[in-house]
DNA sequence: ATTAAAATTGATAATCATTTTCAAATTTCC
DNA sequence: GGAAATTTGAAAATGATTATCAATTTTAAT
């Protein structure tokens, strides 16, 4: 009955660890699987039920955010980082190298508000991710076009 | 020899029947499983391994869209209607009951002009589902939490 | 038309990410 | 402390999708 305040998030050793993990590695997205390994390899056995079922908890409680993959390479998660406001903002995401860009802009508060007005849809951000391509990427598809 | 110029896109019956399916059901959004039993119950077998290939090939070729899913349950298939610049717009994905809102409007040339300027990102509007809450849902949500 | 070559089909098996199960371990809370 | 609730994890189950490969169909040339 002592520590009642000094309430976490994540309670258990697995849910601290992932976490952690998380902190360390900061802006990583990575597979449930990946966490796995991860852990497996440190020493540190971590069921891959468990990992699943923390990472939902985590997605559920809006602490992580869940990218589909577009085959099935399996789901790759984040950790959306309040400092950074990722629970606010979109994520633009390149389908060619796999950077996500945090688009933090006012612009998006218009956007949000015509589609709410315009066909009636509340935007969900969190779980929103526009995908397409990054400079770079946009650059080099060009130029493989150039030599086909 | 004789007919070779009456070419078409999809070849053989599957290909056809798929393709036919989608026309006569238009706007639907279906998973492989969902054409494989509406054949089934026609009486027109056609092999599930077919029927995801023929699928791969329409969106390979552009004329049908994927949506992934949120959780596990398969991805659907909507066909592409050129009429409606389904190409173009961008699709409102209801969480809650799953309804597909296809947004056809300038402001989202906006949108994209934005990004491009701003964020030097190239979206991928085929690519792109926008998640959140159709106005009955969003309205059910709220009533449920009346009630919590 | 015949026919050889190329592409497609489909039944089945294989994959592989994710979920379920359920008994044991851990945590919570009185 | 100790009962109740939650969480864990190993293993099995699920379920969507893909690979296999012989048989069928289509294509294109003879």
């Amino acid at each position: 009955m002592e520590n009642k305040e000094c309430r976490k998030n994540y309670r258990t050793r697995q849910q601290d660890s992932i976490e952690n993990y998380f902190r360390m590695n900061p802006g990583v997205c990575v597979t449930a699987d990946e966490i796995y390994m991860y852990f497996f390899n440190e020493g540190e056995k971590i069921g891959k039920a468990t990992i699943y079922r923390c990472l939902d908890r985590m997605v559920e409680s809006g602490g992580v955010k869940k990218f589909l993959s577009d085959s099935g390479e399996g789901a790759t998660y984040q950790l959306i980082d309040g400092d950074k406001g990722c629970d606010r903002h979109f994520h633009l995401k390149c389908t060619r190298c796999g950077a996500v860009i945090h688009m933090d802009c006012e612009f998006m508060d218009e956007f949000e508000r015509h589609i709410m007005e315009h066909h009636r849809f509340r935007v969900d951000n969190g779980r929103t991710i526009i995908y397409g391509l990054c400079e770079e990427c946009a650059d080099a598809r060009s130029g493989a076009a150039l030599k086909e």
